[in-house]
DNA sequence: TTTATAAACCGACCGCCGGTTTGTTTACAT
DNA sequence: ATGTAAACAAACCGGCGGTCGGTTTATAAA
């Protein structure tokens, strides 16, 4: 009928999308695997065939929102102006892009207490600070900043970015403006 | 013999420095009632006399660990100074308290993981932002500052310190000198 | 076309965990 | 002395994630 492959990459993709809308509905402890099972109409062994647990699920999804999250950011970032204000922008994007309701409640709240705030800094980490700290490593070739610690500096700026998603995913109020001032003046202050 | 209230409070007392030791060996997860009940010898109906549940006890413990951590803060810092720089000094003090390891593992790694990021950051908030807020205020009045949004300024700070905390807890690298950089040029950012 | 092999899938089963319930002991007021 | 409620004991439960032996299906070799 079908081929391998297709079954089995529908079979996968029916049970990350059953996963992830049940993560969504009802949080990752309280998703049983039966229910997905259940509702896909598929069995425990197709599920531990294609996941070897429960949590290498939440994983795969929160790597895959996190690409998607910094993929569409950069997309939409002009490609000119300095360095320093194309990181700017493209962090003020990301805060813009993980508005987007089911990607903010898997970015900052699933992800994280399923997979342990180390785990899942290091999976987003992986994913988005690599053209951040291309940007970054442009600004100071450029002569534009000096930090001390290079390192220290873009996990400052990635707190500050997911503290202000978390603030609008929960008050409404728009922080990009407080961003913005706060981004320059820490700029302002690592000059040469 | 004893007295019921004297009882009540060793049982008490003997769980909670059981489920704390666990917690930091194991992990919130693999700790499990059973093997508290082995170590300390008491039984189920003992504990779920005493908790509710599970997670009121790791609960319990990032609430006195919170309160730990700001009250020796605040203790350590000089009261005089204008209210900014007492600010910032109770900022820098509590990055320099939470170097306790056991302390930093409860409030950065098995608390939010355990009782989610929300509930976490609320129970932290409930003990560190009165006093955060009482110098924030002063220094409003002082007119030594004027932020658009005084909520969204002090989770920006919050923020900082915790993802400073953070680094230094991982790569033994000393955070407090960029930190004190970055605080000056968000307060002098935000002057009126 | 037959046949061997491995991928894909099935579902009964296991061990364990947090939590409940029923019963017993201990403190303490009357 | 006695009734009562707090403090503790431990057998028990439902449900969970994960395993395992077996069956079906696709695919490539003979």
């Amino acid at each position: 009928m079908a081929t391998q492959k297709q079954r089995s990459d529908a079979t996968r993709q029916k049970l990350l999308e059953a996963f992830r809308a049940s993560f969504l509905a009802r949080g990752y402890e309280a998703t049983t695997t039966q229910q997905i099972l259940d509702e896909t109409g598929l069995s425990k062994g197709a599920l531990y065939h294609h996941f070897r647990s429960k949590s290498e699920i939440i994983e795969a999804l929160y790597a895959h929102e996190s690409r998607a999250a910094i993929d569409r950011a950069v997309e939409n970032v002009a490609a000119h102006g300095s360095p320093l204000e194309r990181l700017k922008a493209s962090y003020l994007e990301w805060t813009r892009t993980v508005r987007a309701p089911d990607m903010a409640r898997i970015l900052f709240e699933i992800g994280p207490s399923a997979l342990g705030e180390a785990k899942s800094k290091e999976i987003e980490a992986r994913a988005a600070n690599p053209p951040i700290k291309r940007l970054l490593a442009l600004a100071i070739d450029a002569g534009e900043i000096a930090p001390p610690d290079e390192e220290l500096l873009v996990g400052l700026l990635n707190a500050l970015v997911a503290e202000a998603a978390l603030h609008q995913l929960h008050t409404e109020r728009d922080p990009l403006a407080t961003l913005e001032v706060t981004f320059d003046a820490i700029f302002a202050a690592m000059r040469g």
